[in-house]
DNA sequence: ACCTGAACACCGTTCAAGT
DNA sequence: ACCTGAACACCGTTCAAGT
């Protein structure tokens, strides 16, 4: 939906919808219920942009793309974070999280880590997104640096000194060192 | 805001919110320039309940304690979540991370790996929040079991199975475990 | 300094009616 | 089966005016 990714979720209106798809706004009802479903089918349609690729040797290489994959393309449809919650149930959610758990299966994680890492890098990947895809416009983040010694100093709200990419693919990292071979 | 937990955000009018405080509605935009300052306001004040306890010997609990509260504060208030990214700069917000930076610090991390890790947390604690919020209501999860055999073996929609409380915990301390002393 | 009232340009959604 | 038109009950926000 390119009418999301110019105006944003607060810009998309049944109205306009409507109008890009020369129909009548009250048309629209009759192929859905709701607004909301609207959104629940256009979230769970750019999970369709994210990549299974054929599983490898190296398990850990599946988990790394996947998930860059799948947060690449939530910040392509920056409206798309904050979405997340309700249907995290489409079917194109559903194939790439059997995906990502199988792949943690050929690692040999099973039961209680399977299902704690599963969250942890689902979460994570979800976090990163939703924080990163708001940030960008940040003009704010000014002296700050006398109240918060610990904070400025890290250079945590700078963007110039640490790179999204690379934090997020040493989180990625850090989360699947530990685990079994 | 009561206001808000009740009807959620889509509930909060600010002629709601102007009549809950015996006033014109339009009386709100001489002490605010737009719905989303209001937003905004609410979101920061949420974390204020979010308790910075005094650092212990141990900083691996101060963590713990301050990730788990910051979680919970998310849960009471289930609007919150989605509403992450825009002003992850107000001061008790910032006062948090400082928090939770000095801490890390005392653990013995710096630079990238003292980045790494705090970006590693505060995603994982908001995606946690995020999906923890909005499930709940979940009456979808049926007849998966058919197309996704990893993923209804291992339970992951299974609210029974496993408890998100456990589940956060042990991804914080699969997080916490690889580090420094 | 702080609030009211009237008004504008929108919303999502329902429903009877058309083809 | 699919769409239109009119209508309802709301929205956020502006602005002149009051105290």
């Amino acid at each position: 939906m390119p009418l999301l990714d110019r105006h944003g979720v607060a810009g998309l209106t049944m109205r306009r919808l409507a109008e890009s798809l020369d129909v009548t706004a009250t048309a629209l009802y009759w192929h859905v219920t709701t607004k909301e479903d609207v959104l629940d089918l256009a979230l769970d349609h750019i999970f369709g942009e994210v990549p299974m690729r054929e599983p490898g040797p190296e398990w850990r290489d599946d988990v790394r793309a996947l998930l860059r994959s799948w947060r690449d393309a939530m910040l392509r449809h920056p409206w798309s974070p904050a979405l997340i919650g309700r249907p995290v149930l489409g079917p194109e959610v559903l194939a790439r999280t059997e995906y990502l758990q199988s792949a943690l299966s050929r690692g040999g994680l099973t039961d209680l880590e399977l299902a704690v890492t599963t969250r942890l890098l689902a979460n994570f990947v979800i976090g990163a997104a939703l924080t990163e895809a708001s940030r960008g416009d940040g003009d704010a983040r000014r002296h700050i640096t006398a109240d918060y010694p610990t904070l400025s100093a890290s250079g945590h709200l700078d963007p110039a000194r640490w790179n999204d990419d690379v934090l997020f693919d040493a989180g990625l990292d850090a989360i699947l060192a530990g685990r079994q071979r």
